[in-house]
DNA sequence: ATATCTGCAAAGGATTTGCACGAGT
DNA sequence: ACTCGTGCAAATCCTTTGCAGATAT
């Protein structure tokens, strides 16, 4: 049988071509709202739908530990994020800042015009019983 | 004027002893259940209300990035949270116990029962703008 | 008396889904 | 033809809120 073959649609193009020109770490409605510049009826259906494709995909980055609403980022290398406690804004990090910023809690942190004030860390495994099922299933 | 007085109700109070008698970070939803095995006639409404009032008292605490719903712990020493990404239980992990983690990336954490597969880390900060409007205004 | 708290039910915001139509191969 | 994608609107899920009655000091 034939692989499936997404299409690249207008929409999806569109979508695909805000999201890179940002680095503002959108959510799923002012990317909406971007696109809705070029793309007049596009619906906030196709944004979801077509945000959650590109990431399935491994194209885009969902970020969903950055306030209520998930936000977005086109750029997949790794780096970390700020989050503005203030105002909510997310900016960028390279990784290999993150523990330079750590140590300078409350410190300004030249390379990302945050004030950073704390973190938060936490890990994702698989706990005991699903282990088990793992192995003895 | 006289400070305001919160009452220990007898909700709030049961809310609080269930809390304390697990060590699941339940959900909201949860904490519900099992207040009214106790309470039978709680609302919905008054759980949010009083894990709500007790994380502002600083005496329980609030986890909202293990997931979609909100988590609940009574438990507030500094510790971290590993969170399965098959059944979504959530476990606790000695604060001291973080760098040994994160080193074994993938392998079995024996304080924990997980094995750790990845690890998530986000920054807290105020950003340029807001620290400008800070010292300006 | 009066401020605090409750249960109930409705509202709210973000995201997902069902469906019939449209477009590409 | 057939599959994939779209717009629209309704549905869903979790959480918050308004309100009238209840409770404690």
């Amino acid at each position: 049988m034939p692989t499936p073959s997404p299409r690249l649609t207008p929409q999806r193009k569109i979508i695909l071509e805000v999201l890179r020109g940002t680095r503002s770490h959108p959510t799923a409605d002012e990317v909406y709202d971007m696109v809705r510049e070029r793309l007049p009826n596009v619906s906030l259906g196709t944004i979801y739908r077509n945000l959650d494709f590109l990431h399935s995909q491994g194209i885009i980055r969902k970020l969903d530990k950055l306030g209520s609403q998930m936000r977005f980022d086109a750029c997949i290398d790794p780096h970390l994020h700020v989050c503005c406690i203030e105002c909510g804004k997310v900016g960028d990090l390279p990784a290999d800042a993150a523990s330079v910023s750590l140590r300078r809690d409350a410190g300004m942190d030249t390379q990302c015009a945050f004030r950073i004030t704390g973190h938060w860390l936490e890990l994702y495994g698989i706990c005991a019983d699903c282990l088990t099922e793992h192995t003895s299933g």
